[in-house]
DNA sequence: CCTACTACGTA
DNA sequence: CGTACGTAGTAGGG
């Protein structure tokens, strides 16, 4: 094939170029009506239109380093570190040329830790080997070592870009004497000034070439360092690492991993539309003509397609991603943060945590590639540490692995997610892809995981972060007063204070979950052993098919109430079963349960401890229907405590060795306040006042007598009850929880509400509204809605209303303690306290003491605490101490 | 492998 | 025929 039948792949180092072209063009008289400096990007355009209608390339790239900072820098942090900042009329030039290029259809390449130069080499020896002629357009003399018969270089010459010097073998040979392969060498010998390289003092390019022609290599020249006379000599053979360095540094890697093959590089019809837009934001009206005309002679003026591309893309296409980093990054925050104008941030992670930053303005998305201990992302650091506004979907993972990296977050002023949440708790959608669809009624792109070869590269995060941005705004316009107050001061606020609980988590000591294991295991086989001789064979204990078996077949055992697969064998049942038909393998069964589920709890815990010897949990700030937060991986809402075994889970629970003690605080009958609160019932609200037990003294008004003489199950029956109003009990359940007569429950029930009249009214109005209008509401205006309230099927109906006069009440102490937290852990800050909140249990928080701080801690605690409402009684807070959670409850 | 069901720990 | 959760086991579908 001769070269005039090849196809022709031109490859353009484009940030060595567009700043050859800066320098070149006078400054000031490039500056379009944003006020934006444009000269290096005109020169970059005027270069490339003479390189089309001269070289006709068939295949086209430019490519662009994403950062001052690569695997060169690393091995060597000065490498170019003699560079001054970039001219501040440069800044925001190559993102526009990004822009411009884009709308040309030509495709821009970047690589993570790779120069441009990298991408240069690579697709030099790829181009050439499938059969290119190969076209470099580069600033950087390193690139001279590409040329070969089939790679030729443009080198811009000192007058700028409008004219390029031809390198091929024979000029590289001509201009200075060696081969093309061997102009590293002498770079190497002689240094580079403007990458910082230093050569081998009094090493001229005389010198070099003259060592190179001998030796060969820069290596070889050092190997034979001995042969060179006079100083030069005794200079190479002191300063020989230098050379050295510099040669392997000053070599260009041609097998960087691309996204691309010089295949995909073929020339495509330019976007008109797109070009139109940018060059009159550019305000080059001759470049444009110019470039018309150009892509007209070539046929590339492909006006259907163009038109078809426009339409295709509609009104809502998102914007095409840039890659920014340093001052172009720096700008664009500033850029698109001002006026208070929110972006959204979408981070991009792998198994070693951040790998990028997805931004979205208005309409413009960024990405920002990210690797830890670099210095050019100060602008990033500043912005997102600032109260600059944010939007998020999902903030509190983000926030877990901005903190990891060592980031400061500040500017959470929206989650789409939690929004969404507050909308219509318990039926949210969950993902991204769900809230664009519901939310924008859009597809949001995603690649097929199931294709061979995806259509779409995995969608941007900067693509995401665009989706983000519109679906907040369409939920923000969306939002009641109310919601929004509960979302801005309480869940906005508390993402932060949740996943810092979830960094800090909870320390454990594993020798006493170990203890418990072996002890659990014991017993639950001792149980089982026995169980089984009981039976005369042996049985799955945990499988109620079998025990549905050998209950009610094998021992004969009247049926239990059924289940939709059987006969219940719940703990309730067995219990029922133990006192018509008494026999020690239902006891026996009882308590393998017991101790089969204490140990399934220890070794939960005991796989969920990670090396620092602490659990971390995660909390679902929108896990609830009520408000309430929950807590899993492991689930640390639901540690046994209401049995002594139980306890002794708690006792691993302590505080870690150089603090104090563990700190618990928990709100006292926190429901029965809030009903009192809401119900305004007189009688309520004078027990709480009155300062005495609560049960006593609501036991004492049903049952008509003194307050000491309420019997001890006098009370039990009034808490159970007052408990269970709260939850929509019935007379029903009453009966079957105090083991009495309905009747009996009734009266007591009739008693209570005739003592305690208003808090019945108040259960039912809050029904009677909800069923007016569709939802619930909080003390402080969390909502809950509710469909089936006038269902005309029983059972959903009941079960609505159960639910919706509960949701006020668990719903508001939700809040409450919410506001509680958010008032504490801005507390531990201002007063510079290292002690640590750790846990919340609903109604329950528990904190590691620092040393010396116990008195401060507990002051804002309970002060915070009682003074997270200001409700028609108080709220009171009990405080405990001790090494561990058992030991620290009260 | 996923889902339903049962059971049980917490507030 | 009492609210709100999460986890784990068995069993059944595939």
């Amino acid at each position: 094939m001769s070269d005039s039948e090849k196809p022709t792949l031109l490859v353009i180092d484009g940030h060595s170029l567009a700043f050859r072209a800066f320098y070149a063009l006078p400054v000031d008289s490039f500056v379009n009506r944003e006020g934006q400096h444009t000269n290096g990007i005109h020169g970059f355009i005027a270069m490339l239109i003479n390189l089309l209608q001269q070289q006709r390339p068939t295949h086209i790239a430019v490519a662009f380093d994403i950062s001052r900072y690569s695997f060169r820098t690393r091995e060597y942090p000065e490498y170019k570190g003699t560079r001054s900042e970039t001219p501040s009329e440069f800044v925001g030039q190559i993102p526009l040329l990004q822009e411009a290029l884009h709308a040309m259809n030509i495709t821009t390449i970047a690589k993570e830790d790779f120069e441009a130069d990298d991408i240069l080499a690579t697709l030099a020896r790829q181009g050439a080997e499938q059969g290119y002629r190969v076209l470099l357009v580069s600033g950087d003399r390193d690139t001279l070592q590409l040329v070969n018969d089939d790679v030729t270089l443009l080198y811009p010459n000192v007058r700028g870009v409008s004219e390029l010097k031809i390198y091929d073998p024979a000029a590289v040979r001509e201009r200075y004497g060696v081969e093309p392969h061997q102009y590293p060498e002498i770079a190497a010998l002689v240094g580079e000034t403007s990458d910082n390289l230093i050569g081998i003092d009094k090493v001229g390019e005389k010198t070099a070439v003259k060592w190179v022609q001998q030796y060969g290599t820069v290596e070889n020249i050092v190997a034979h360092a001995d042969e060179i006379k006079g100083v030069v000599g005794q200079n190479l053979r002191d300063q020989k690492e230098n050379a050295l360095r510099n040669r392997r540094l000053n070599r260009l890697l041609d097998d960087v991993e691309l996204e691309v093959t010089p295949a995909d590089l073929e020339r495509k019809p330019l976007n008109e539309n797109a070009v139109r837009d940018i060059f009159a934001r550019l305000q080059f009206k001759t470049l444009l003509d110019r470039l018309m005309k150009a892509a007209a002679e070539e046929g590339l003026l492909d006006g259907a397609a163009g038109l078809a591309e426009q339409a295709d893309a509609g009104a809502v296409s998102a914007p095409v991603v840039r890659t920014l980093v340093d001052e172009e990054l720096a700008n664009w925050l500033a850029k698109a943060s001002a006026d208070g104008q929110a972006v959204a941030v979408q981070l991009e992670t792998g198994p070693a945590g951040i790998t990028g930053f997805g931004l979205a303005a208005a309409d413009d998305t960024v990405y920002v590639p990210w690797a830890s201990g670099r210095r050019d992302y100060e602008a990033l650091e500043e912005w997102i540490a600032s109260s600059a506004p944010k939007y998020f979907f999902h903030a509190k993972p983000q926030f877990k692995a901005l903190s990891r990296a060592g980031f400061v977050v500040d500017g959470l002023a929206f989650d789409t997610r939690i929004a969404s949440w507050l909308v219509k708790p318990g039926a949210a959608p969950q993902s991204l892809a769900e809230q664009v669809y519901e939310v924008l009624g859009e597809t949001l792109p995603v690649s097929d995981p199931n294709q061979l070869v995806p259509i779409n590269d995995a969608v941007s995060p900067a693509t995401e972060a665009w989706y983000i941005r519109r679906v907040a705004e369409g939920q923000m316009i969306a939002l009641d007063e109310g919601t929004r107050r509960v979302l801005d001061d309480i869940e906005l606020p508390l993402v932060a204070v949740l996943a810092e609980m979830e960094l800090t988590g909870v320390s454990i000591d594993t020798a006493v979950l170990a203890r418990l294991r072996g002890e659990l295991t014991d017993k639950a086989n001792d149980y089982a052993a026995r169980a089984y001789a009981e039976v005369g064979h042996e049985l799955n204990l945990g499988s109620p098919k079998q025990l549905q078996q050998v209950l009610f077949d094998e021992l004969g055992m009247p049926k239990t109430r059924s289940t939709k697969t059987g006969y219940s064998t719940d703990a309730q049942s067995l219990a029922d079963l133990q006192e018509s038909n008494p026999h020690p393998f239902l006891d026996l069964l009882l308590q393998h349960r017991d101790a089969t589920k204490l140990k399934q709890i220890v070794e939960t815990l005991e796989r969920s401890v990670t090396s620092d010897d602490r659990i971390h949990t995660t909390y679902d700030q929108t896990g609830t229907s009520t408000g309430r937060i929950s807590s899993n991986d492991p689930n640390l809402q639901n540690i046994p405590i209401r049995t002594e075994e139980g306890r002794e889970i708690r006792s691993a629970f302590r505080s870690a060795d150089d603090y104090e003690t563990l700190l618990t605080a928990d709100y006292s009958q926190i429901e029965m306040r809030i009903m009192a609160h809401l119900s305004e019932d007189p009688g309520l609200i004078e027990a709480f006042n009155a300062g005495e037990d609560l049960h006593r003294f609501v036991g004492a008004r049903v049952f008509g007598v003194a307050p000491e003489d309420v019997t001890p199950l006098m009370r039990t029956k009034v808490k159970a009850m007052s408990y269970g109003l709260a939850y929509g009990l019935s007379p029903f359940g009453l009966s079957k929880q105090l083991r009495i007569e309905t009747k009996e429950a009734r009266d007591l029930m009739a008693g209570y509400f005739e003592r305690f009249g208003a808090v019945r009214d108040y259960l039912r109005s809050v029904v009677e509204i909800a069923r007016v209008d569709g939802y619930t509401e909080t003390i402080f205006g969390r909502r809950r809605p509710f469909a089936d309230l006038t269902s005309t099927n029983r059972v959903l109906r009941e079960n609505a209303e159960r639910q919706a006069l509960n949701a006020p009440i668990q719903g508001s102490a939700a809040d409450i303690m919410k506001i509680a937290m958010l008032g504490i852990a801005g507390d531990l800050i201002d007063g510079g306290l290292q002690s640590r909140m750790l846990l919340q249990v609903h109604d329950e928080l528990i904190f590691e003491v620092a040393p010396g701080e116990w008195d401060a801690l507990e002051a804002i605690v309970r002060t915070r605490m009682a003074g997270a409402a200001d409700l028609r009684v108080p709220l009171d807070v009990q405080i405990g101490r001790g090494a561990n959670w058992d030991a620290a409850a009260h």
